[in-house]
DNA sequence: TGCGATATTATGTGCATACATAATCATGAA
DNA sequence: TTCATGATTATGTATGCACATAATATCGCA
């Protein structure tokens, strides 16, 4: 019932005791084999399996503790790996053609929520920018986003015709830490003539706000046209 | 600048080429010192270094080939580790009580679209479950939820009163994979009149269909209340 | 010059060993 | 009995070494 015999490799390993976690050999919560044991079983050495149970700890699969030994994860949460998707190349990647057209983009006071979430008083100036993205010409999602311009000065004279904000950001201030959240929301008036659906509608929306080193780069808020979904594996 | 001078150990060197990436010593795509270079300059081991490398590799921030060494991530693609929250441990963790009530509990063919998402022929009865999720004894999620009883044979007498029919399944049938998708609907007559909203509103909805080996465990359709937001950081 | 064989090189991996660290257990004194 | 102390034990981590593997660079030959 073993998923294959592999050789004493570290995941060869890792995917063996996989297997027998998930074939039930062991109660939820119960503790398994120490490492020396397994290393026996196997005819490997323990630092083999150490790396083989390290990694099936930092998927979750097991909770470990010195000296507490090895123990089934007793409720087995449920997470995944989200990938944040690119406009472009989600649009693309479903076969059309993608485009995007700057409707606004002026400096200005945010409104009081955005100056929050971005941690800045609100006398604070940004700049903002109102994106259509457009899937084979057809509006996908519509973007409003507010940038610091003092931690990011360039962006003020960003040519946004070729790349959009998004990718432009990304090249220029690259690992930026920050914090999303995903909701739905009706179709403003605004919502409704951009992306052209009926006022009210529900639309799939992301919010981002990104850091970088403790000074904030920006904050979006992106809705999508109804009918997107997004996917991820657990 | 350092975030801290660790000593020797894989993830303070880990911590300390990642602090020079992202202070950007090197360019975006460009290649960093190989692992003997590391080695030297932190006076340790390659292994530990070549863990610290591995480790950043990992995680995605810099690229690894043999031979062609080690370079920083030309596209800093946004990626999350989303942890799906147990609706109990949600509601609990905000201070709220919860409860929830089994609305309807039916043996029955389902709709065509759920028996594709299982990949299911059309004539697989299944057991069809309606639960409203309370926090505080206000509605807080709507779930409807299809199980496959010839995977789950327990599940048709299973006591739900006590223990969501979520949680029931995690403990009997753990370590399922599975799909999710986040989208929004509407909300129609019967969601309105659940969760006490307006028709029409604007639900936060989430899909999820888990197998266990190939075997459809089950698929549900989760929609919050207004106001909810599923947030996490990247 | 063109091309295939070979050498080189950077990462990938396993192992034996040594020591560190944290939690538990056993011991013994108050 | 209770509590402090030290022994025990399982995991955590660093190291030197050997060899595997893949990609590139180089060389030699036609």
């Amino acid at each position: 019932m073993n998923i294959a015999a592999q050789a004493t490799t570290h995941h060869g390993i890792r995917e063996a005791i996989r297997a027998r976690i998930v074939g039930g050999e062991w109660d939820l919560g119960e503790l398994i084999p120490g490492e020396a044991e397994f290393a026996a079983q196997y005819s490997c050495s323990r630092s083999t399996v150490n790396r083989a149970l390290q990694a099936l700890a930092h998927e979750g699969i097991v909770e470990r503790k010195r000296k507490g030994g090895t123990r089934v994860r007793p409720l087995q949460l449920p997470q995944a790996r989200l990938r944040i998707p690119i406009i472009r190349e989600e649009v693309q990647s479903a076969g059309q053609t993608y485009s995007h057209r700057i409707m606004r983009r002026e400096r200005q006071l945010p409104p009081g929520d955005v100056a929050q979430r971005m941690h800045l008083p609100d006398d604070h100036e940004l700049i903002h920018l109102q994106t259509l993205h457009l899937a084979g010409g057809e509006p996908f999602a519509f973007e409003r986003r507010w940038v610091d311009p003092v931690t990011v000065p360039d962006f003020e004279e960003a040519d946004l015709t070729a790349i959009s904000a998004n990718e432009w950001l990304i090249r220029m201030v690259p690992f930026s830490r920050g914090e999303a959240s995903l909701l739905a929301v009706s179709a403003d008036a605004e919502l409704a003539q951009m992306l052209k659906v009926a006022p009210g509608e529900a639309l799939f929306t992301m919010e981002r706000t990104t850091w970088f080193e403790e000074r904030s780069v920006t904050f979006t808020r992106l809705h999508y046209a109804p009918g997107y979904r997004l996917n991820f594996s657990l």
